[in-house]
DNA sequence: AAGATAAAGTTGCGTATACAACTAAAGCCA
DNA sequence: TGGCTTTAGTTGTATACGCAACTTTATCTT
């Protein structure tokens, strides 16, 4: 009996399970392909990469994170050699986090692990369904962001 | 501009997110309501509540948690008198997690408070939006799990 | 300009989770 | 029956996350 995960569980629990799965697979595959980076590490990475440098708060903003928490993503990130720190110039409480110099080769190889992950994931979905999954998502989330207030 | 959340996002990012929040409001509605319980350990109470007594390897299993992560949830739970631990009758090595005898009232009260949770995330969706989410995350989890082997 | 207030990060602490190594208790098997 | 193997849970260690308290640096107000 295929997709036989009880409709009945409720949302909560799919979206934490679903989420977990992914980043769990994801963090694995890195790990096999001897790449030290996890699923969490590679979202902000992606944000970096495409923005360049950026205050460390703004990273948070993009990733919905505490700033505590972006705090210890970027601590793990450094440690790693992913990212470096720098005082911002004009304000020297901020930090900029900007991705080392990174080989683009490693990027790639990262990026490629990602989408055959999120293929996995989504197999036998068709177009029309993985996007309105997508928009189902962001709708909750943005519900929940204004309740939340 | 509403359900502004970047549909570009990748489908791990919206889940993580979905399902965060999700904890986040829950936990926080509880701990309003003066209840020392968060989101997962309330997702632990309910399957207790149906099942009544199971081992401590069962309820990981529906948890789809891991042994270690399950014995931790199971001593918070106990922590805070949410449920007893007993050696299994027949076989000592395992534990028996059962509910204590938590007031119906709290039960309750617990219960409506996530139903409300839960219906305000999914606002503004319809019954079929909401049993699409659903399945789609649910296909999503049963791909991953398949996956995973 | 001095003092109050706000903003950016860090750190302490608690929860949730996974993996690996370990202990104890069954179960199997020759 | 005595030893090997498997199973149930626990514990060490690490990541990810949030809240609250704190430090440092800006900013604002009078």
């Amino acid at each position: 009996m295929q997709f036989s995960y009880d409709r009945k569980k409720s949302l909560g629990h799919l979206a934490g399970l679903a989420s977990r799965l992914l980043s769990n697979t994801l963090g694995k595959r890195f790990q096999d392909a001897g790449i030290d980076m996890t699923a969490e590490q590679w979202g902000a990475i992606l944000i970096l990469l495409n923005d360049d440098a950026m205050t460390q708060g703004q990273l948070g903003e993009r990733l919905f994170l505490e700033k505590s928490s972006t705090s210890r993503l970027a601590d793990r990130l450094e440690q790693r050699g992913w990212i470096a720190r720098t005082k911002a110039p004009g304000d020297s409480r901020q930090k900029l986090v900007a991705p080392t110099p990174l080989t683009l080769e490693t990027v790639e190889h990262c990026a490629s692990i990602a989408r055959t992950v999120l293929e996995e994931a989504q197999r036998g979905l068709s177009q029309e369904e993985r996007s309105l999954c997508r928009s189902l998502l962001a709708r909750i989330i943005a519900n929940l962001e204004e309740t939340a207030v």
